[in-house]
DNA sequence: GCCAACGTTGGC
DNA sequence: GCCAACGTTGGC
């Protein structure tokens, strides 16, 4: 089993809004950028257990789990010209965008915000505490994970 | 293929 | 709201 990250708006969607949602099931769409479009669409496996991440918001960090329960498929937002995150370049026959479908777990006992993700050596491997990262999903090793879970 | 311009992300 | 970092676009 692998381990990931990912980074969503709490205004636009956040972790209530997924423990919220039918099934506590929602697929993560609009994202539009390529190294994370092939995590999900190659490498992202039924049952991967995935940090939900907090961004551009009060206090960035990681809140909770998820799994994922549906493994990479077209993202058909990037279909429909009313969407958002509308791709005319992406078609039906030949998807530029993929998704997969997580589920709600549980949240973190607290939140862990990125200030302190960043004091932590065994952390600083991590894309996240990277300045200028901007990769939205991103792999966690199975110490990265055990230790963050160790922090709670 | 290079690279400047531009747009977006996201912390602060 | 600012701005650094980075990805993408498009002219040449």
């Amino acid at each position: 089993m692998n381990y990931w990250l990912m980074k969503s708006e709490p205004d636009v969607f956040g972790i209530d809004h997924l423990k919220q949602a039918p099934k506590k099931t929602e697929h993560w769409d609009g994202v539009r950028n390529y190294q994370a479009r092939n995590m999900m669409r190659d490498e992202m496996k039924k049952g991967d257990q995935v940090f939900f991440y907090h961004s551009n918001c009060d206090e960035p960090g990681i809140v909770g789990i998820m799994k994922v329960v549906r493994e990479g498929y077209p993202d058909h937002t990037a279909f429909d010209p009313e969407a958002k995150y509308y791709d005319p370049k992406s078609d039906p026959d030949n998807p530029r965008w993929y998704m997969v479908d997580v589920q709600y777990v549980r949240k973190l006992k607290r939140n862990i915000p990125l200030a302190e993700l960043k004091q932590y050596k065994e952390l600083e491997d991590m894309p996240l505490v990277r300045k200028g990262n901007r990769l939205s999903i991103m792999p966690v090793t199975k110490a990265q994970w055990n230790f963050i879970l160790g922090l709670e």
